[in-house]
DNA sequence: GCAGAGGGCGCC
DNA sequence: AAAAGGCGCCCTCTGC
């Protein structure tokens, strides 16, 4: 049985679907919702809302959790832009106050745009209403009926699991010893300023960067100053990047390289951060489900995906508690492998080291050549070193390499890429469109066609890479989302009885950190290789491709590497 | 004074 | 001069 909650101003508005069909109708007032879907919950229903950012965080706060929900909103971004799905009504329907910002691009909103009756700009400013939510939940479910697609199907599920997991994400907080984190910045940073300034050791180096180039009063931060002093100083650099720098023989650079690392420490990660994203010893970063095209997970505020490894050491369990870090070993390799049936690969793949499997198969004469060729087949490099290796990976690896090359050229057509669950890549913008066809005019002249041809590889390139990165973001997300479910089944007991039970709190692209009770470490370590296997079999079935897992139980999260 | 672009760099 | 995908965030600079 679904229930269908939209949330209108002090009230939550509830629908009950069965078969198809809406049923029942409730009005509650919005404080007594989280109670009401704790006495609903029991009997095991599965929740539909617009947003799980707004509905779920306020069951979370009312301190109630559910097992299945839909999320409206991330469901309709991928049925509308699904290849699968193109030919239903659904896809070709109207816009919606359920669209994600910028997600409609296809040809609905250009239409939308053309009639100056329903732009975009007129869609309702207030959340969609329970009718709203009806009706969409029902059009979703009907066009996934009529796709027939068992893997779109699990792909919106594994969505849908996702945005409940980033809410309890942003509830729990990722346990971050301040303490820990004041006296690395101290170690690295000195003495801070009293007004959020350069902090003692970059005023040091600062004043060793001003001396080593005769240039008083020089800002480092600025790079268009920093050029023109080091020009001033005999050093012809066109740019003030790290790999540039860091090939010149001069007494400015070690001190203006260390500068830049602290100074990026300070002003990303320093107390300020401290001060607005961590309270009371947890880091709490807003996750962000659909944020990147690819499926991946973004964050907003709190640089949650970037956390540096100087800071690891922060990341700390509470007493008598532990973290399982795990991370999924050459992800995107393995998937590529799984999703292109490429069982040579996926051989190289079984002895654990892909890499070396690669070296042992006599293909590339070492693992560093054959990461990088690996990695240059996925990102589309064309030229250097790995650039020249992709002959060898494409006669040696005809399926894999020929699915990211398909996808490539797929893209350079300006042609539309999937996943292996089905997330379809976004069409190219009208400004490529205009540069293709600004190419294709006689006598276009040959600045026109090289921008032309440049704007189709880079696309290419993006494409290439959307295949294997979406559907390594789909493993993760059943990975994630298998593990959530074994241990809400496992500590069910734990969490009626109020006692402490392992949660999961941090999730980055192909690794997860579970804040566990010491005791039960092993338990979750287990269940954290079990979810891995659980995702490669739910996606690939038998085809036999490991992924295997790195599994630390450890105080904090440095010392996971 | 503010918004957006770009440089630079952290993560995968 | 960079080369090869996806992000977010800070700073500076530029244009309105």
């Amino acid at each position: 049985m679904d229930l269908v909650v939209a949330l209108a101003d002090g009230v939550a508005h509830i629908v009950q679907v069965r078969e198809g069909a809406p049923g029942e109708r409730w009005s509650l007032p919005r404080a007594e919702l989280p109670g009401w879907a704790a006495s609903q919950e029991v009997g095991g229903v599965r929740w539909v809302w617009a947003d799980s950012a707004e509905v779920y965080a306020v069951l979370l706060r009312g301190g109630v959790r559910v097992r299945h929900a839909v999320d409206l909103r991330l469901v309709r971004a991928i049925l509308r832009r699904a290849a699968a799905a193109a030919d239903t009504a659904y896809a070709g329907g109207p816009v919606s106050a359920l669209d994600l910002p910028g997600t409609d691009v296809g040809h609905h909103a250009a239409a939308a745009q053309e009639d100056p009756g329903t732009t975009l700009f007129d869609l309702p400013s207030t959340g969609p209403t329970i009718e709203e939510c009806l009706a969409e939940h029902l059009a979703q479910q009907e066009c996934l009926t009529q796709v027939g697609d068992s893997r779109l199907r699990l792909l919106c599920h594994a969505e849908s699991v996702g945005a409940l997991i980033a809410q309890e994400l942003n509830q729990v907080g990722v346990p971050f010893s301040s303490a820990t984190h004041e006296r690395l910045l101290r170690e690295l940073l000195g003495e801070p300023h009293a007004q959020g300034g350069r902090p003692a050791r970059m005023t040091e180096l600062c004043a060793e960067i001003r001396e080593a180039l005769a240039a008083p009063g020089l800002n480092p931060d600025s790079a268009p100053d920093l050029i023109a002093a080091l020009r001033r100083a005999g050093l012809e650099v066109a740019t003030t990047r790290q790999w540039e720098l860091e090939r010149i023989d001069h007494p400015v650079i070690p001190p203006l390289l260390a500068y830049r690392k602290l100074s990026r420490l300070h002003t990303a990660n320093g107390w300020a951060w401290l001060a607005s994203w961590v309270q009371d010893d947890r880091f709490r970063p807003d996750w962000v489900v659909g944020g990147v095209v690819t499926g991946r997970w973004a964050s907003r505020g709190g640089g949650a995906l970037q956390l540096p490894r100087q800071i690891r050491a922060a990341v700390r369990a509470e007493p008598g508690w532990r973290l399982v870090v795990a991370d999924a070993a050459q992800l995107e390799p393995r998937v590529l492998a799984a999703m292109s049936g490429d069982e040579v690969m996926a051989r190289a793949a079984a002895a654990g080291d892909l890499y070396q499997g690669l070296v042992d198969q006599g293909v590339l004469a070492s693992r560093q050549l054959a990461k990088m060729a690996m990695l240059g087949a996925m990102y589309g490099a064309t030229s250097g070193q790995a650039g020249a290796l992709m002959p060898v990976l494409r006669r040696a690896y005809p399926r894999a390499i020929g699915l990211v090359d398909a996808a490539a050229q797929a893209g350079e057509r300006g042609d539309q890429v999937r996943t292996w669950l089905g997330r379809t890549s976004p069409p190219p913008s009208p400004r490529w469109h205009e540069l293709q066809d600004a190419a294709q005019h006689p006598g276009a002249g040959d600045a026109a066609e090289r921008r032309a041809r440049q704007a189709a590889r880079d696309w290419g390139r993006f494409t290439r890479n959307f295949v294997v990165q979406g559907t390594a973001a789909e493993w993760a997300l059943c990975w994630l989302g298998h593990l959530r479910r074994v241990l809400d089944d496992t500590f069910a007991g734990q969490a009626s009885a109020g006692a402490p039970r392992p949660e999961l709190v941090y999730f980055l692209h192909d690794e997860v950190i579970v804040h566990t009770p010491q005791q039960y470490a092993d338990v979750v370590a287990e269940a954290v290789r079990e979810a891995a296997r659980a995702a490669g079999q739910l996606l690939f079935g038998g085809f036999p491709v490991e992924f295997p897992l790195d599994v630390a139980v450890v105080e904090s999260y440095d010392q996971a590497d």
